[in-house]
DNA sequence: TTAATAGTGAACATATTGTTCTCTTTTATT
DNA sequence: AATAAAAGAGAACAATATGTTCACTATTAA
């Protein structure tokens, strides 16, 4: 509503995404979060009930608008685009990550890096589920479902976390292929 | 080397596991802890310099114990004996698990099992890096080999948490022709 | 039996959390 | 431009948790 209000908050996810990016989670203070951001103890309570709060809205905020963005791309080109790589849904997802916006990377690649993973993952467990009931593309009839689409965001969400981690030497093309070459076998 | 120092850490690590099975582990305290394990506070912190040295502590021996059995069972079947799927390694893993000594299941079914699966993956990597090392099993030439062996350890932790949060529903034995299904195609 | 080792429990300084209060600033609206 | 409503600042607070120190007791290995 308050033009304040979206400041503040704005504020306060800068200020905890800039620490993320320093330290571990859990050693992060209320009282460091609110120094860097500039604002009152109050003012912190008044928007989050505690730390997990703030962490989870951050997750929401951030991975919702990823997500969002690739449910978009996929209306028009399909989950798995099987002719040509650069259009899938994962590529799409990966060259975000590497765009950066409201560094993600920073959260992704700090020690606490599994909490944001997680978030990650169950946003794009949604995605990959729903595109498998409304393409009805798993042919796999041996596997149920649920099973495939956890293997699936899984192994994506272990391929970031690894690329991450390897100081994302590939680009979203190569990485997105080496992840057709694992999933695609399988569908 | 004295007999009480191994009994209380024991006991310190019963406490510390039963209370991961009710709570999440930011949530605990040293103060419950030492309550539940009878141990006094200084006693605690004569063992471990911090709750997140217990935490490490009790991973390493937990996982190690597995994994070394797992190791032990590879030299005689192969990471992954093509014809009969029980002698796998991952089957092994899978019962070990639904065996359940030390509360493993507890603690990887705790709010915070994320950091248990972590560990529990580092320790699985090692054990595939090696064996694919050994065995020379890696025919794929387009996939570089540490993202294989992330692909799969990733992959299998990620089952073993759907499992767990699906209340443990398909036995080791079904689970592992799961997982032989998404991973023996692309070896 | 005894010296060394391990554990107890209370007390402590320090740090963090989440709340309450009063006061100030900003915003939306007229 | 004036003003009421909403939002924030900042100090003070109780409650809780951490990690250390101390003097004392119990157990073990020799």
């Amino acid at each position: 509503m308050d033009r304040r209000q979206q400041k503040t908050r704005a504020a306060i996810f800068q200020a905890f995404g800039s620490l993320l990016a320093e330290q571990c989670y859990s050693h992060i203070t209320v009282q460091e979060i609110i120094d860097r951001a500039n604002v009152g103890r109050t003012t912190f309570y008044a928007h989050f009930e505690t730390k997990d709060e703030l962490l989870k809205a951050l997750c929401e905020n951030l991975f919702g608008h990823i997500i969002s963005s690739a449910k978009d791309c996929t209306h028009t080109h399909g989950l798995y685009s099987a002719g040509s790589a650069p259009e899938s849904i994962f590529c799409h997802l990966l060259q975000h990550l590497q765009e950066n916006d409201n560094n993600v990377l920073g959260l992704l690649s700090c020690e606490s890096s599994e909490i944001f993973l997680r978030y990650f993952k169950d946003s794009l467990s949604d995605l990959i589920q729903s595109q498998f009931i409304i393409q009805n593309r798993h042919t796999n009839r041996d596997l149920p479902d649920d099973f495939l689409v956890n293997h699936i965001s899984g192994s994506f969400v272990e391929m970031v976390l690894w690329w991450i981690k390897g100081r994302m030497k590939q680009t979203p093309e190569e990485l997105d292929r080496y992840f057709r070459s694992v999933i695609e076998p399988i569908l």
